[in-house]
This record gives structure tokens, sequence and C-alpha cells, in this order.
DNA sequence: TTGGCGATGCTG
DNA sequence: AGCATCGCCAAT
């Protein structure tokens, strides 16, 4: 008999660790984001850590009205406007009152989104950036703050069967580098990717 | 293929 | 002033 296998949902617990450990946990994890009248899904395949100590950490000085959620407990969403006209989507980590947080970096979407402003695109690099999946998901500073859990906008889903697969056939394999588009903490080795990912930001 | 640059608005 | 970006265009 044919059964589906949903993937377990991701719990606030499981991301109450420092972002660096969190950081390639989340990588072949599945963001979701409810709309009113579809689901877009997307495989996490990039992604980097912001904490204490990190120069380029939005909380690395002092607490402030757009770093505030930063400071909250484990598996909220932490989103901000750069560059005037792009979004990033961050998860936040670790205790309360220790900032820590993962910025998404890289989506592979399982379909194309119903109304899709990028059709010029290549599916693959639909969301290969984190102004790009934001754009795609509809994920702006409204949702700042908002819990990852079913019934809210977004939540997490746990590393599904055939991915779990592939890793252990090394289909596929994890790579750690240093940060992208910094210019402070550019040496710290805080950034995963998943191999042979066309959606991989390119640099 | 790589590198430079403008758009655009919020933050501290 | 600078920014956890992106897409376009020119030069290689």
């Amino acid at each position: 008999m044919v059964s589906t296998v949903f993937n377990q949902i991701v719990e606030p617990s499981w991301l109450a660790r420092p972002s660096p450990e969190v950081a390639p946990d989340l990588l072949g994890c599945t963001l979701v984001r409810q709309l009113p009248d579809q689901q877009i899904r997307g495989l996490i395949v990039e992604t980097e850590a912001y904490a204490l100590g990190d120069p380029a950490f939005h909380a690395y000085k002092r607490r402030t009205d757009r770093n505030r959620v930063l400071f909250d407990p484990a598996g909220r969403t932490y989103i901000y406007l750069i560059y005037g006209i792009y979004h990033c989507f961050n998860i936040v980590t670790d205790q309360d009152g220790i900032p820590s947080a993962v910025l998404i970096r890289a989506l592979q979407l399982e379909s194309v989104p119903a109304v899709d402003s990028t059709s010029n695109q290549n599916i693959h690099r639909i969301a290969a950036g984190p102004g790009k999946l934001c754009r795609v998901m509809q994920i702006e500073r409204s949702l700042n703050g908002g819990i990852l859990q079913p019934g809210e906008p977004l939540w997490l889903e746990h590393r599904g069967r055939q991915f779990q697969q592939q890793v252990d056939c090394q289909a596929v394999t994890f790579v750690q580098t240093t940060r992208i588009g910094l210019s402070q903490g550019i040496d710290l080795p805080w950034r995963w990717y998943l191999s042979n990912c066309p959606a991989v930001s390119r640099r």
C-alpha cells in the first residue's frame, strides 16, 4: 500500500541552539509559506549564521527597535529591509535573551508558484538569493516576529526521507565557507550550502 | 566569464 | 553613510 509521509514540523526547542550549530542542520529542511489560496514550499539549500561577537550581526552592539526580535526565544522570524528594495528572512535561534539567527539565502522550490512575477526565470533560480526568495514567497516586514508553526504564514519541516537517502549515499554533501556580501566579519566560516545545487548563490 | 554600478529607503 | 541585494551592461 502507498502511504504519504509528511515531514515532521520543526519545533522551537530544536532551534534553541547557537546559530552556527543550527545553520547547517537547516539545510535540507523545507520552508513553507501559506498564502490564502496557495502554499509555496522550498528546500533550504544555503544558510548563514549570525551570532554574538560577530561584527556583521545586527545585534552586535545593542538592542534597538529593529533587532529586538533577535533577543526573543528561538522559533520566530527576523525580517528586515535591505538596500531599500529587498527583504532578508532569518530564523531566530538560541536561548531567550541571547541574540542569534540564521539567514536563509536560497531555496529550491518544489514547484513554480501560481502567480509567478518572475516567469522568465529558470525554476532552479527563482529563489536563489536572500532577496529573491523573499520576493517569490511574499515575505516582508509585516511577518517580522512571527512564530514559525503551522497555522501561521510560515513554518519549517524537517528533512524528508528522500533527502536523507541522498545524504546517506553522498549524492548530496555539505559545504562550509565564509559568508557573502559583508564588509565586517568576513573571515568567519559561517556559510553552508548543499553541493550540486543550482539555487545556491553564485560567487 | 568577471566586474562595476545604480536603484531605493530605512537605520543609528 | 552605509547596508546580510539584484540585475544590467561593458570589458575580457
